[in-house]
This record gives structure tokens, sequence and C-alpha cells, in this order.
RNA sequence: GGCCCCAUCGUCUAACGGUUAGGACGUAAGCUUUUCAAGCUUAAAAUCGGGGUUCGAUUCCCCGUGGGGUCACCA
């Protein structure tokens, strides 16, 4: 945006001087896991508020004393820091029983709600409760992102507010603590549209404020049902442990719904608050796409540094690698730009490890000694080519022994007999694998001695 | 079912009312130094249907259809 006028400049810093702080909130109830649709309305409420310097608050709605617990707490906290998702406030609405009272109290002395007398047609409801009376109007509010949207309260009925004194429900509780917090923008899933009327029929029998409302497209499972178990991992700490990186995570979760309407895909956390608009942010529901999370992830991992990338596998290193006979530190070191290029989460490291895919480096593999003949070519051919690999090998200087340098020392000879006669032998030799990085790297990892040693048994074989 | 919301490739999406409807994931084919991985190139693949408005609709309006949300003394 270039600024066309001196007018409109002195109009944005009029803005910019005036408008109050900008006070977002997530406010997740402790109870269930918590779900990749509530980590994306935190992130959507978190991008929101850095990008206008503003207050992001994390409230706990633990109203309900049966199903709020407080491992799933939690588990919301932990979430929400290893997302990097941090909050200036953290507020418990169990702690606030006084607050809601002082309002239930009011509204019943402005006639706004009443005491309800019951006839309790289930077992557990009560004969008395707290009812709104509804004033039965039509109620509408621009939404951010859906526009327009309008209600006839009528259908909600007295709808209740609160089971007695201390034990307020949901839209009360909302509407209160939006209101004392200073709420200016409640960015929420699409489920909460039809919890919208009611609240703000509250809110104007409180005398509050109304904020604006952003309701955020849902996040569905690939038949556009409600993302569920059966659908795969649902909680966010699922996806830490399969080993994705936070921030990826974050930058896939932020491109279902919403994009910088450029063809760019790859953004830092950083780079998400500064181009994050809420204006960009779709209507539809999208779909949680696994594969993408996973191309995404890897966009990642590419970026990491050297340090980082070391840093990082230490931490996911499979106990399993290191009980591999031979396994040294030294060994893995080199062969870490090997595993990321087969990887898209940290977690597939454990995998490679348990396919064997990893093992070769470290001991001599045990391979069929028909697996070392190249297509057409004999038992043979094969063994004279190995040992012609060897006679040149031995030629090379042990510290001067690289992916290069064996590649050099081996390619014309390979060209001249057919690349596949010689490569592939030597290959297995030192893999025993039918797959695997070309024979130069594993050379390189394995040091001209062992990779010597290797073709020499090879041939035994053969 | 009532109320509310939504609708571009299989998926995520781009397109002042004028584009050969673009990109990405995935898929397929090919290329690159044997295999695998990575990389590169190419291909197939979409405006839900019907009416308007307009010289011209993906875009605006209406009606269908489809999908979703929500209808608690849960949040």
């Amino acid at each position: 945006m270039h600024m066309r006028s001196s007018k409109s400049y002195v109009i944005f810093h009029y803005r910019m001087n005036t408008e109050k702080k900008i006070v977002t909130r997530f406010a997740p109830s402790p109870t269930g896991s918590f779900h990749v649709g509530s980590a994306r309305t935190a992130l959507f409420n978190y991008l929101f508020a850095r990008k206008h310097h503003g207050k992001f608050i994390l409230r706990i709605e633990d109203t309900d004393k049966e199903r709020s617990k407080k491992e799933y707490e939690e588990e919301i906290i932990d979430s929400l820091s290893w997302l990097g998702i941090d909050h200036d406030e953290i507020h418990r609405q169990s702690e606030r029983t006084d607050v809601y009272k002082k309002y239930i109290q009011k509204l019943i002395d402005d006639d706004f709600a009443y005491i309800s007398k019951e006839e309790p047609q289930e077992e557990g409801k009560r004969s008395e409760v707290i009812r709104f009376r509804n004033p039965h109007k039509k109620v509408s509010f621009k939404d951010l992102i859906l526009g327009t949207i309008e209600f006839d309260t009528t259908d909600l009925g007295d709808f209740v507010i609160a089971k007695d004194m201390d034990t307020p429900l949901y839209n009360l509780t909302v509407v209160v603590d939006d209101f004392e917090l200073g709420i200016t923008h409640v960015i929420r899933g699409q489920d909460h549209i039809s919890n919208t009327p009611r609240q703000i029929l509250l809110l104007e029998a409180i005398g509050a404020t109304r904020p604006l409302y952003a309701h955020i497209p849902l996040i569905l499972a690939s038949d556009r049902s409600k993302l569920s178990k059966r659908h795969g991992a649902t909680s966010v700490l699922e996806y830490k442990e399969m080993g994705y990186m936070s921030e990826a995570f974050l930058n896939f979760l932020a491109l279902i719904g919403w994009n910088p309407g450029t063809d760019e895909e790859i953004f830092s956390f950083e780079q998400l608050i500064e181009k994050f608009e809420l204006e960009k942010v779709h209507k539809g529901s999208g779909i949680f796409n696994p594969e993408k999370l996973d191309w995404v992830n890897k966009e990642h991992l590419k970026l990491l540094t050297e340090i980082e990338i070391e840093i990082a596998i230490k931490k996911v290193l499979p106990s399993e690698l290191k009980q591999i006979e031979g396994y040294s530190e030294e060994i893995f070191s080199k062969i870490i730009p090997i595993v990321i290029e087969r990887i898209s989460k940290w977690s597939d490291i454990a995998t490679l490890v348990k396919e064997g895919e990893l093992e070769y480096y470290f001991t001599q593999p045990s391979y069929d000694s028909a697996q070392l003949v190249w297509k057409k070519s004999t038992a043979e051919d094969a063994k004279k080519y190995l040992e012609k690999v060897i006679e040149l090998l031995e030629t090379m200087n042990t510290e001067d022994f690289n992916s290069l340098t064996v590649k050099d020392t081996l390619w014309s000879y390979a060209e001249e007999i057919g690349k596949g006669d010689v490569l592939w032998p030597m290959r297995v030799a030192l893999s025993g694998k039918d797959r695997s990085p070309d024979p130069f790297m594993i050379s390189e990892v394995l040091g001209k001695d062992e990779t010597i040693k290797r073709i020499k048994i090879a041939i035994e074989k053969l």
C-alpha cells in the first residue's frame, strides 16, 4: 500500500493513535484433547493480535465441573507452548464465579433474567434455573469474514444462563468475560455463529460494548465430515509426537482458510504475523490434508541450518539406532545429510531405522549373493568388475576419499563396462540393499578401508 | 426438520465484471550419473445446476441442488 496523498497519511496516523488496542482471546474448554481446529483458532487470534501489537488472552472455559479436567488444561498449555503461541494473560472461569454472580444478580434485578421453576424431565436437571428473558427481537451483526448475519431471537426462547447463582453457563460467562477483559475481536470457529445472537442479547442486557466478530471456517476431514479420531490424528500433541516442526504445522494450519494472495506458501512464524489479514480469511471450510502437511514440513526442514538439524535430530534419535552394532556418533553425523533428504518429518527417522535403512552405514550388511548381480551380467562378471573397483580404489588417498573423488576414480571404468554392471554390485556390496543412496556417498561414509573390505567380502560370496 | 453459513481441479487456493481460469499438494509420464530418495520438465484435472442483470459473468441478484454448522440445566 502506498500513501497516495498527505491526506490519507494523516487519516492513517489519526486512526493509529485513537483506535483502542486490539485484544483477542482464545477460549478453549478443557473437556477433551487439544484439537487441530482449536490450534488454528488460537493461531488466528494470536496472529491478529501480534500483527496489530495488541494483546492475546488465554481463557480456560472450565465452568462445567463434571467435564473439565486439569489434565486437559495442561494439554492446552503444553500444546500452545509447543506451537509457540504465548499469551499475555491467562484466566480461568472456574476462578471467577463471584464476577458472574454479580452479573446474574444484576440481570435479575433489572428483570432481564428470572428464576424459573422447572419440572425436571431428565435425571440431574434442576427444579429451579435462571433464564434470560428473551426480548424476541431481530439481531444482526456484521461478521468480519462472513458479512451481515441476521437472526430472529424468538426461536431461541428464554434460554438458561445459569443453573444457580454459583453455576453460570457458557453464554453468560463468555459475554461477561469478553466485556470485563476488554476483548475487541472475537475470532472463533463458525460453529459458534448460532451462539452469537444469544451473546449479543446478553451483552446488551448487561450494557457491554459489542466486540467485532470474525467467524473462521472449520477444518473438516477428507470426507467433509467433522474431523474426529476415526480420521487419524486430531490432537496437536500427536503431531508433535509424529515429529512435525511446530512452525511448519502452524504454516500448514494457517493455509487452511487463509493465504496472502500470492503464490508463496512457506512462511516462518514471523512472516505469518506480518502477512496475516483477517480480511483474507475464507468463508468456506477446508479439508485437513496430511500429504500437504508433510510437504510443508519438508520445506521447513530444508530451511534449517546444519546446526539446527544436528540439534533437532539428536533429540529424536530412536534408541534402536544406538543399539545397532558398530554405531558411532561420528558415523551418524556423516549420514545426517543423507537422512534429511529421505525424511519429511522427524519420526521418519525411526521408520528408517526400523526398516534397516541405516544399519549398513555402521555394520557389514548381510545379503544374498544373487543380489550382487546386475540384470543380465553374470556372477563371474560381477566378481571381475568388483576386483577392478578395488584395484582402482587402492590407488586412492585415505584422506582424500569422498563421494566426488571416488566417483572420479571409478567413473570412466564404469562407463566403459556399463554403469549398472559395475555400480550395482558395488552398491549392493556396500549396502546389501536393492535400494539405497549411490555407492559414492556410501563409500564416503564408510571410508576407504571399510569400503574395500566390504567389496572383498562380496567377491568372496561370488 | 427449523434457523444460520458456505460452494473454482481429488485437496489447499488465485483471478478491479473482460485471463488460453493461474499456483501448490497429490497423481502419471519423462529427464538427470546403475537402484532408491531428492531435483527438474511435462501431462491429466475445476468455476454445482437453472434463470436473470450486463456488450460481457468464476465474479452481482434470484431459485434450486449439494455440503457444513447449530438447535442442552456442554462449551
